[in-house]
DNA sequence: AGCACGCCGACT
DNA sequence: GTCGGCGTGCTC
């Protein structure tokens, strides 16, 4: 009997593929079923070897799942792609990849449906001769000119109809797997009316559709109000009309039934919709569908990029720089940097849009890797929200808000408009500064801000891991009034009842819109004016827009300018900007107040005065000095364990094996949120100006990290190109 | 991750 | 005398 080997992917998380034998070669792409220990694990065919240095322990595969793979040749060189560079577990690579109910077992042909056919009787009798049940003549009208799906004659006729001619013996029943309508859409699709692109549109547009059919990735870099949307949809409609797919991936917030409304609408096909809350069924589905070219447009979050595509034409990632297309457990993935392997592997156009784009996007655009689409005029009727800062140094506060932002939300809701407080909840590492001057300690050496850990009562530089004790006095003029900028905003929403007692609040967060449809009733509710005072987090940023607000108040700009997070300025440019673009109209211009100790930041000037776009060259020559992302690569090791020293011990042994003279390693430090659900949490970064070294130099050592004694008593992960430090 | 094997406390 | 606690070791 002749024996291959197969290289199969386990669903373990193991850092390796295992090999097994059979008596015929398979297709990478395969399921196969094989024993594991002393359990049956459904596993991928990953390639096939000709030589094993040791064949004695080889297991046979139990069972092929599959006549043919399930994934085709750009999933599998993407699932490769992955497990390097994110240095995961093959198996659950794979695991990602595969929609769930693939991963169980079931089957990869759809299953069959019942289909109704004429009888040799149906055949020869005359529909009228039904005329006293015109829906039975009908239907049997429609059985006799072709047969058809249960589901298709139930969307015409009911269950009654059917089972009536079947018990005439007119029609029957009988099973067949469902035909694939590779490209049915083509039939339906028509472009809807659409409105004349204005110039720079026109540009954008003629710029993607000169790259069809190749690798182009493009930034369209457009302010809010410009019409990126209008980009995509008439960049997309020689594609589609060519027959071929296009990949729209939203942030987890943007999927909304108006965004699918507006492409199904212009094109008149039907849509497929993925995000989280779909059923396995409901996704195998799609799955299905685009993998057989049965369907022109998806549309999804973070993990449609997987979704297979017959004859891909397009990828668009709107709002490139929504932190929700980094995943942050398991498999750490970014969907927009996945996006362009993909892009290139099926060699097709790439755009990446945003008002904001992400600094590593940007920073790809102005060195030529990507071609730059800019749209900098604004539809009519939309207007630019003027931002100001509020100098808070010194002045009495009330539950986080100055007297001169006080006096402004007075003025605003008196005459009968919104006010929306925007609090930057999220947890930046808190900086130590002081009230009077606005001075931040900061570290010398680096010249980045202290980050303040309660728990030791020390402050650390997160940029080289120093620590000091937390001083009680401002180093620059001596006060005490040292305050933590980046917290303290909890008491903010009672103080706001108390101080606007007349005025109806709302607040709008991850935890208040829990539910499918409770946001967009809150969001009808404040556009109905049911609300004068909104108060929110980050949710507010995000695609929604609020016509009778006039006056933004950010509460708290010092925690993301002086934050240990190196992107949190970044972040709060991009939060700003959004919601900036979100309130007033033209005929209610809006303003936006920003709070802050340092009114003469220069970031924070040139944010205010220059734009998002000029901030972002800024910040991105800051990152050039410093020497961070996009100038580097960076990696995280975190660590996670009930004894904190048990996951410090094991971090710092890393750290030991990890030296190299081309890799800076920083800490092991506390993360910024210190403990977690009784866990301490640490973490060691590594920082390199030459990526392929670091990931060489981490392929080699993860080996011997995770043969650390202890290794299997910590909860531990590797973050490649983190972007999230708490 | 599972699931084994393996050596020490409170129970029928 | 056993049932079972979870420490550590392996999985082609």
């Amino acid at each position: 009997m002749t024996s291959v080997y197969i290289d199969v992917a386990v669903p373990v998380p193991l850092r390796q593929t295992f090999t097994y034998t059979h008596d015929s070669p398979l297709p990478a792409g395969v399921r196969v079923s094989v024993p594991f220990g002393n359990r049956k694990l459904i596993g991928v065919v990953v390639g096939m070897l000709t030589e094993v240095a040791d064949t004695s322990r080889l297991k046979a595969v139990a069972a092929v799942l599959d006549e043919q793979p399930v994934l085709d040749a750009t999933q599998l060189s993407l699932s490769r792609w992955l497990w390097q560079y994110y240095h995961h577990a093959p198996g659950e690579v794979m695991h990602t990849v595969l929609p769930v109910k693939l991963r169980k077992g079931d089957s990869a042909t759809p299953a069959p449906q019942t289909w109704y056919r004429v009888t040799a009787t149906g055949a020869a009798t005359a529909a009228d001769t039904l005329s006293r049940a015109p829906r039975q003549a009908a239907c049997l009208q429609m059985l006799q000119a072709e047969p058809a799906s249960q589901a298709s004659i139930k969307a015409q006729f009911s269950m009654a109809v059917i089972k009536a001619l079947s018990e005439r013996a007119l029609i029957e029943a009988y099973e067949a797997a469902a035909p694939v309508n590779d490209n049915a859409w083509l039939s339906q699709f028509k472009v809807g009316e659409k409105p004349r692109p204005d110039s720079q549109q026109a540009v954008a547009i003629a710029a993607i559709h000169q790259q069809a059919g190749k690798f182009a990735p493009f930034l369209l870099e457009g302010v809010t109000g410009s019409g990126k949307t209008e980009v995509y949809l008439q960049a997309i409609e020689d594609v589609l009309a060519a027959g071929q797919q296009v990949l729209i991936l939203v942030p987890e917030i943007g999927l909304t039934p108006q965004t699918v409304a507006r492409f199904t609408r212009r094109f008149g096909i039907e849509v497929a919709v993925l995000h989280s809350q779909i059923t396995d069924a409901a996704r195998l589905q799609v799955w299905h569908q685009a993998r057989h070219g049965e369907i022109g447009i998806v549309i999804g979050t973070r993990s449609a990029i997987f979704t297979p595509l017959k004859r891909p034409g397009m990828i668009i990632v709107d709002e490139e720089h929504d932190e929700s297309f980094k995943q942050q457990d398991g498999l750490r993935y970014h969907a927009r940097d996945l996006a362009v392997m993909r892009a290139s592997t099926e060699h097709i156009p790439l755009v990446l849009g945003s008002a904001t784009p992400s600094l590593e996007t940007l920073n790809n655009a102005l060195s030529q890797r990507y071609q730059h689409l800019q749209l900098t005029q604004r539809a009519a009727g939309a207007v630019a929200t003027m931002q100001h800062l509020l100098d808070v140094r010194d002045q009495p506060m009330r539950f986080g808000l100055a007297e001169g932002t006080l006096t402004l939300m007075r003025q605003h809701l008196s005459q009968g408009n919104q006010v929306l407080v925007f609090v930057n909840r999220r947890g930046y590492a808190p900086a130590l500064l002081c009230h009077h001057c606005g001075h931040t300690e900061t570290c010398r050496r680096c010249e980045r801000p202290y980050t303040v850990h309660c728990a030791q009562q020390r402050l650390q530089c997160h940029h080289c891991g120093a620590t000091r004790p937390m001083p009680t006095r401002c180093e620059q003029c001596a006060s005490t009034e040292l305050v933590t900028a980046g917290i303290g905003t909890e008491q903010l929403e009672q103080g706001l009842a108390q101080l606007f007692p007349a005025s109806a609040q709302v607040r709008i967060d991850s935890d208040s819109i829990r539910g499918k449809d409770k946001l967009q009733t809150i969001l009808d509710d404040i556009n109905k004016q049911a609300f004068q005072l909104l108060i929110g987090t980050q949710i507010l940023s995000k695609g929604h827009h609020f016509p009778h607000v006039t006056l933004v108040v950010v509460v708290d700009c010092d925690g993301a300018l002086f934050s240990g997070d190196y992107r949190a300025p970044e972040k709060l440019a991009q939060l700003v900007t959004q919601l900036a673009g979100r309130a007033g109209r033209a005929s209610k211009p809006g303003e936006m107040w920003l709070q802050t100790h340092n009114p003469q930041h220069p970031l924070l000037q040139d944010l205010v005065n220059n734009g998002y776009a000029h901030f972002a060259r800024h910040a991105l020559l800051e990152r050039k000095m410093a020497q961070l992302p996009p100038f580097c690569a960076q990696v995280i090791i975190r660590a996670e364990a009930m004894e904190g020293d048990v996951a410090w011990r094991f971090l710092t042994d890393s750290q030991q094996r990890l030296a190299h003279q081309h890799v800076t390693l920083i800490g092991p430090m506390p993360s910024l949120i210190e403990k977690r659900q009784g866990r301490f949490r640490f973490m060691l970064v590594l920082q390199s100006s030459r990526r392929k070294v670091l990931h060489e130099h981490l392929r080699l050592s993860l080996p011997v990290i995770t043969a650390l004694p202890d290794a299997a008593k910590v909860r531990w992960s590797v973050d490649v190109d983190p972007t999230d430090f708490s």
